[in-house]
DNA sequence: TTGTAAGCGTTATCAG
DNA sequence: CTGATAACGCTTACAA
């Protein structure tokens, strides 16, 4: 394998152009240094037939900016880690910023390890897409590395909760899933079924107990509660259970909209009607919600991201350290009144 | 802003060490020069002590490793392109390469962009994800791009057809499509309407002609032709027309599994039976396909990646310039024998 | 307006 | 086994 890989370098144009280093390198990076004309003809002539572009790898080297953002997400395939992914990318790719995607499994261990490449590779800043998890063993540890990658002067910033210190985008997971619940008790539904996300995860828990509260508010018992993984089979699973079981709920609420449409998935093996004889409702409105006319409460994600590189960018540094973005319940074809 | 982010320098290291940086680079980096035990614990402890990390930049200007791959992708959020990117993503970040994902929108002009970008991070392979257009203007540009930058060493494979000239990974669209319309001809279906990709693609002129060709085969005339955008709403719009027109197919064939899924919903919102008055598939088996229980042909995408990406990092250097992966009809349950 | 030269943080070549 | 030192390709004072 020929591993070479440039386009000649500055030197080499200079030599061409018959000037120095120096001056290609103003007139070529669009230094405010004065240039004649004349010489300035010559080194863009020189660089178009030379087919010249600049190294960015030694260019971040001196000049210490990498212009790269780096995001760490729990699953690239997960609508709603793309999402995110797609608003840095777009304001990245504006401010003319590289956009590297890392994935980590949803393990905190691997988040490290992405954490690590990046600083490697001097990453100006990095957005944590992925929630935390309560009382993590390698939480001590992250946080002690994003602290030092911030102390050399890595922007981090998440859109979830987590636990290191730093500026954040999110949505309120607890009144998102409250506001769903009270919505379909709202409809008439009093035995309502939850499936939940990944245990542990902040993102879990806190959807979870805003549907447990509004459950209690309303004075029912939430019991009908289901463990989940943010995955399409574990809501079909579940649902399929509570079928088997002939324990049909009003309705149930998936933590994210792949596990409701699992729910939605084993509703419909098992020919019962949605909406008439069980609502379904999602969370976070990805496309899969769209997709399946299915309610869910819609978060914002795009702009997680978007704001998020934003700040790294430089465009949002004045704003606040803590962000909370609006969800509001959109209500579809999934749910309705209960009969 | 600070803009410092360095973790301290090899010099800082071996100054610490008592050693030369020659030294420090030695054992820091696996070198299979011989350092002694003694040298090596001290070194070792420096680093530690200064939490140092190598600088990723420095190494790949002086080594003319980049260790990065670029993946150019039509778009991030269309599950068809994620998959493709996990595939990447997982091999390479196996041999320690970083993945740059970035969208094109499509739009060749913004692949060109974006493999100039590449290019400044002299990124050691780019695949290119999308399919190219048939009579591209800007195809010889490419084309040229792309020539250039192989001689400069640069891995280029593309996991679509495309017009310039590169190793490939792929799929067989046409037999694809083909193998899709005859296994709804073989349920009894003959009205089977067909919603296309984008126009131009040659994704999309090839599902379309496997589908026509079949139909030709049968002796049936594809008149049912509409022309979609492989986005759920042209799927959408194309199936609520046909409803409207009262000229509702026996059958309904999605250029991707998006576009099925839409007709699926028109079909649903209009109170159609599917399958049992129109049978639906999509294509490509993407995750929206197995959430709708849709019948669709699966492509071996996340294995296009993987192939790709296995090129680049140099375990797949023996493998032929052009492979094609195999395909299958999935049926699942939008289809059936026609009543 | 142009050039010289000192880095940036590594690796690699050669001598000790 | 260890150490100078010259690159790598670029930017940026500082001089001229």
């Amino acid at each position: 394998m020929a591993r070479q890989n440039s386009t000649g370098s500055l030197a080499d144009v200079s030599r061409r152009a018959g000037v120095s280093v120096a001056t290609a390198s103003r007139v070529l990076n669009g230094s405010t240094h004065p240039v004649s004309e004349h010489t300035r003809r010559r080194v863009l002539r020189a660089a178009e037939e030379l087919g010249y572009s600049p190294s960015a790898l030694a260019r971040a080297l001196v000049t210490k900016r990498s212009r790269i953002i780096g995001v760490v997400v729990g699953d690239i395939v997960d609508p709603y880690f793309a999402e995110i992914t797609r608003g840095v990318e777009d304001v990245a790719a504006r401010a003319g910023y590289m956009t590297i995607v890392c994935n980590a499994d949803r393990r905190t261990e691997a988040e490290l390890a992405q954490l690590q490449l990046l600083s490697d590779y001097r990453a100006e800043g990095v957005v944590f897409a992925g929630s935390g998890y309560v009382e993590d063993p390698l939480g001590e540890e992250l946080a002690d590395a994003v602290r030092r990658a911030r102390v050399r002067g890595m922007e981090v910033v998440s859109v979830a909760l987590r636990d290191f210190d730093c500026p954040r985008i999110h949505g309120d997971n607890r009144a998102a899933a409250h506001d769903m619940t009270e919505y379909l008790i709202s409809l008439g539904h009093r035995r309502i079924a939850f499936i939940g996300g990944p245990p542990g995860l902040y993102a879990s828990r806190d959807r979870f107990e805003g549907f447990r509260d509004a459950m209690l508010t309303a004075g029912i018992d939430p019991e009908l509660v289901h463990e989940g993984d943010f995955g399409y089979d574990r809501g079909y699973s579940a649902t399929e259970r509570m079928v088997a079981d002939g324990e049909l709920p009003d309705a149930v609420i998936g933590a994210n909209d792949a596990t409701a449409i699992g729910a939605l998935g084993a509703l419909r093996k098992a020919r019962v009607a949605v909406p008439e004889r069980v609502s379904v409702a999602g969370m976070t409105d990805t496309r899969l919600a769209r997709f399946s006319d299915m309610t869910t409460v819609g978060l914002p994600i795009y702009d997680f991201g978007a704001s998020a590189a934003r700040r790294i960018v430089g465009e949002g540094a004045d704003q606040p350290s803590e962000t909370v973005l609006p969800h509001r319940v959109v209500a579809r074809s999934t749910t309705a009144r209960r009969s």
